[in-house]
DNA sequence: TTGTATGCGTTATCAA
DNA sequence: TTGATAACGCATACAA
């Protein structure tokens, strides 16, 4: 800035305004304008920083960055929050309750101006609560008991139930279920939709037609098979995320299932495989991309200072998707 | 840094030779020690980054962040560089070339102090070079012509070479191949040595049997739609990614047709999906974490100021696991 | 070994 | 509108 300055014979204070918006003599804002062209000049984001103290910088810490459904979202955060100047420090804790914590406070000890961040399951809201009074955070996916900062969460209630209500619609009452893990925020959710469903008309459960995985293909491969060993299997089921409906597909080949035929099925979140899949495949969708955009608005609001309805929850709708792979069960 | 000097009583000079790593006092270090806890004192970034024009930041710059073979990379580098202290900035471009020279602009505004990259096919070697005079870049799974930093790759050439060797070790002739776009780094690379070995066993190649997708799961899909409705469709078929993999699978599913009996399938990438396909799938899994961990490596020597053996070349080794997708042909 | 003093590149204040 | 100047928090050269 010095350089600019001299080479356009103005002051540093002159340069400085003009470029943060200041008014400035039309003649020396040609000048100026000129010698940033001619000396390539990049303001120093350290000086800057240690003037204005902001680093400019989001942190965003999530489980883990081979999951297709949270790099969807961090992609999209990451190109909006750019687009405004801000750098994103990606961390994903590998599932690691401990390296979720090591993260966190590497995020902190590089001044980062806010974090969007997917807990897990067991984070404390009080270590929360403290980081949010020195810096807007937003969650994503999942809620914390007792917290109060932005979230960004999808109805998975609702997504769920209207999955296995479709279902019910089509004469299915044999629907199994192939869940989160048993404590994790959103796997609770959609088996309590699940069971919601079944309430509402009056379809009596059977333990057997529940089973917990853990998110990844393995388990979706697993419990699909356990599923279908039973005595009496389940004439649809509901499997509920990418990576276990991935699996369960896998099983459903092994097994020589025919689908619909002898089985319907509605998969999670990804739009991509349920195109490729023959018979189509039926999915209940999550707004990844809106998630993201939420996510990245909220924190742009936070950091202009504008608390306006902290905190915020948004609530995004997921879809169902009815394809081929669910078919009308012939009462009687 | 001011406040903990005066609560141990020693001068702020003293306190920041000791932070450093330098001698001083063990009285002085307790107390030192004492006021930097009490204090919850934390360096300053961008104090400190101004003294010394370094940013500790890593900028990362990757085609997708939602292809899990790069996802997988990164991880492993963030895992590691965040022990050193390094944040890393990561980066996608969506596959778009004009996205990835503003990303590339925007890690150099944000002054990191190295980048690491995956380059577009037609990235231009010049302005690697130019950014590479003023700090280290590493490149990762492709090179480009006349460019002079570090870079490390998979032997793509040998991976395919001895794949496809193995069908033709048992019996196979008309071999298959599910190609990526036909520029492509390692699409070029991965068909080469698909290319030698026909030309060392002396087998005539047919055009009809080489396919060029775009690495997505629809290409895979589809190509192994093409080969197998062929008049004289090939006995075996080599796919070279691991979305195109996922969806010749599909595709091998949805024409019913048995493996290895009817075909036999070599495809690439994911050591967890080829253990979750039945019949278990043999693939070419490159060594995803001894990339990320060699990329990782050679940016913090090249940070250190190192520049021996520049610019050095890692070409590490792909293993082939055959499993029971692949058959031996009964001869006549 | 310790402390004083200087400067890194900005922004912001205030006088001109 | 402009410019001189102080301050941000730290690292370091140099003097003590």
């Amino acid at each position: 800035m010095k350089d600019v300055a001299k080479y356009a014979g103005v002051s540093i204070a002159t340069v400085s305004k003009y470029l943060n918006g200041g008014n400035v003599l039309d003649k020396n804002k040609e000048l100026i304008d000129e010698a940033v062209v001619k000396l390539d000049y990049q303001v120093n984001v350290m000086a800057r920083g240690l003037k204005t103290n902001e680093t400019m910088t989001v942190g965003i810490i999530i489980p883990s960055l081979t999951n297709l459904f949270f790099t969807t979202i961090v992609s999209k955060v990451e190109n909006l929050l750019l687009q405004k100047g801000y750098s994103t420090i990606i961390c994903d804790y590998r599932e690691d309750e401990k390296l979720e914590k090591e993260k966190l406070n590497f995020l902190l000890s590089k001044n980062v101006d806010g974090i969007i961040m997917v807990p897990s399951c067991s984070e404390d809201n009080e270590l929360i609560n403290k980081v949010n009074k020195d810096l807007p955070v937003v969650l994503i996916d999942r809620n914390i008991e007792g917290v109060n900062c932005d979230v960004v969460l999808t109805d998975n209630i609702n997504g769920s139930y209207d999955a296995v209500e479709q279902l019910i619609h089509r004469g299915h009452r044999r629907i199994g279920i192939i869940c989160g893990p048993e404590e994790h925020y959103t796997a609770v959710e959609r088996l309590t939709g699940y069971d919601r469903v079944h309430e509402d008309y009056n379809i009596a459960r059977d333990k057997d037609l529940i089973r917990f995985g853990d998110y990844q293909i393995e388990s979706g491969h697993q419990e699909i098979i356990n599923l279908m060993k039973l005595a009496e299997p389940p004439t649809a089921i509901f499997v509920t995320n990418y990576e276990m409906t991935l699996g369960s597909i896998m099983g459903i080949n092994e097994l020589d299932i025919k689908m619909p035929d002898e089985l319907s099925l509605i998969g999670y979140d990804n739009l991509q495989l349920a195109k490729i899949i023959k018979p189509s495949l039926s999915i209940v969708t999550q707004p990844m991309d809106e998630i993201g955009e939420t996510a990245a608005r909220l924190m742009l609001k936070r950091l202009k200072k504008d608390m306006s309805k902290h905190p915020a929850v948004y609530r995004l709708k997921s879809r169902i998707i009815i394809k081929d792979s669910v078919r009308k069960l012939n009462e009687g």
